[in-house]
DNA sequence: GCCAACGTTGGC
DNA sequence: GCCAACGTTGGC
């Protein structure tokens, strides 16, 4: 059994409507598909798609995290359930993240399928996690555009430790 | 291949 | 809603 592979994914738990399509999706909505997971799709990102389709593989580990919204921070805990795979959702030009770039033959985005695993025990702010000199590195806070990124393990074992501690 | 203009992300 | 950071596009 070789060791997972951490991960931080970005998602937006606000309602926001992109071409009609309200995206919002957060941990609670992640944590109700059960078993069943989700697509991680509509990533539109080169560096991003490239960390899904040649980085992630089945029972590597993620921090889902909530952006975008009113405080962003890290919310809960996903495993990688389906390693990278081509995002169907860029060939459906009824889809609010077709891009009629990608096809089939030639896809230019990837996806993996992610599943609940837990939340943290408490939800993290960004601006916590921010005054940790342990986590200076973060691609989080040096690549704050970044949507699908790496966390160290230990960075990962950080915050593992952190979400235990009470609030100062 | 450079780089200015433009669009998007995402914190605040 | 503002705007800084930064990725992408497209003219040359």
């Amino acid at each position: 059994m070789t060791e997972p592979r951490y991960f931080l994914m970005k998602a937006e738990p606000e309602s926001r409507l992109e071409k009609g399509v309200d995206v919002a999706f957060s941990i609670n909505d992640l944590a109700a598909r059960g078993s069943d997971g989700e697509p991680w799709d509509g990533v539109r990102n080169a560096e991003a798609s490239k960390i899904m389709r040649t980085e992630m593989r089945e029972g590597d580990l993620a921090l889902f995290y909530h952006s975008n919204c009113k405080v962003p921070g890290a919310a809960g805990v996903m495993r990688i359930k389906r390693a990278g795979y081509p995002d169907s959702s860029a060939f459906d030009p009824k889809h609010p993240y077709y891009d009629a770039r990608s096809d089939p033959e030639r896809p230019r985005w990837y996806r993996v399928d992610v599943e609940y695993v837990r939340h943290l025990r408490r939800f993290l702010p960004l601006r916590e996690l921010r005054a940790c000199p342990e986590l200076a590195d973060m691609q989080l806070l040096r690549r704050p555009q970044l949507s699908v990124q790496r966390v160290t393990p230990a960075q990962w074992d950080f915050i593992m430790d952190l979400e235990l501690k009470d609030v100062a």
